[in-house]
DNA sequence: CACCACCCCTGGACGC
DNA sequence: TGCGTCCAGGGGTGGT
């Protein structure tokens, strides 16, 4: 489920209770999770945190002494703080804290998982060097290079982490509606202006996204198990068949990309 | 390259 | 209450 902006409550939520804390060991439960040493070294054990850091929709726990993991959530994983002693199903890699509590990876569906790095230039060139420019960060001109290249309907590029990291079904199809941008458009038919209000207002939308704590449809939390609030601000996902809020035209339902997209047939027209 | 079907896996919603 | 079916935010692969 969790996309950009999910990510990113998840980092600002643990900040407190990671930095400077001491990963005193580790419990892998599903050592099949894990890509590269699934290990107690591999996995972090010992090291201090240093530092959380995201790209896209990947997360990296890095400890002072250069080591890293990064955290892919896939659709239902969670990475959460809590007291020690309250275990829960699919927990697959558990981490006692110096400094009081568990740092939790759960991941029902297991379509997310973990990589270790030896330090980070390693992962920066062997998994973080395929993503594009962060959503957060991405200038109009990178991404209208980007589409310029491919004749994919816009969302169907918008959703390759190779041209843009962070958007995913939800925060695509609520980016083009308030750009007025059908998604079936081809990406190279976009000129320069349309891609600039495609990189403001995901900026726009994430971001407020952010502040609201992620958007929670049936399983996300953050850091300390709180769900996101953004959902109640979302115009088009999940609003098929009902009246677009600006035009009240009814909005559509289709697939593209193999995505469930939902979009306004009036206010939103091919290039 | 683009698109498609299919795979990974669990669980919630819904119909009977 | 149980059971079958469909669906889901993330990815990837191999075939056409």
């Amino acid at each position: 489920m969790p996309e950009l902006p999910e990510v990113e409550t998840v980092r600002l939520t643990l900040l407190p209770r990671l930095i400077g804390a001491q990963l005193k060991s580790v419990a892998i439960h599903r050592a099949d999770i894990v890509t590269g040493r699934a290990d107690a070294t591999g996995l972090l054990a010992g090291g201090r945190i240093a530092e959380l850091r995201r790209h896209g929709k990947q997360l990296a726990i890095m400890t002072a002494d250069g080591r890293c993991v990064c955290v892919h959530l896939g659709m239902s994983g969670s990475l959460q703080w809590r007291e020690p002693g309250t275990a829960a199903k699919h927990e697959h890699v558990v981490w006692q804290l110096d400094a009081g509590g568990e740092l939790v990876f759960r991941d029902p569906r297991r379509f997310g998982g973990l990589w270790t790095f030896d330090n980070l230039p390693s992962l920066l060139s062997m998994r973080w060097g395929e993503l594009g420019p962060d959503a957060l960060h991405m200038t109009a001109g990178q991404l209208h290079d980007a589409l310029q290249r491919t004749s994919r309907a816009v969302k169907a590029a918008l959703l390759d982490q190779a041209v843009v990291a962070g958007l995913g079904n939800i925060y695509v199809d609520e980016v083009l509606f308030r750009c007025r941008v059908h998604p079936e458009t081809p990406a190279n038919r976009l000129d320069l202006a349309t891609c600039k209000a495609i990189a403001q207002q995901s900026k726009r939308v994430l971001q407020r996204a952010v502040r609201a704590g992620g958007s929670t449809l049936r399983d996300f939390v953050d850091g300390h198990g709180t769900e996101g609030r953004f959902q109640n601000s979302h115009q088009v996902y999940g609003r098929a068949t009902l009246p677009c809020v600006t035009c009240r035209a009814t909005l559509m339902a289709t697939q593209v990309g193999g995505r469930t997209t939902v979009y306004c047939p009036a206010c939103q027209v091919r290039g």
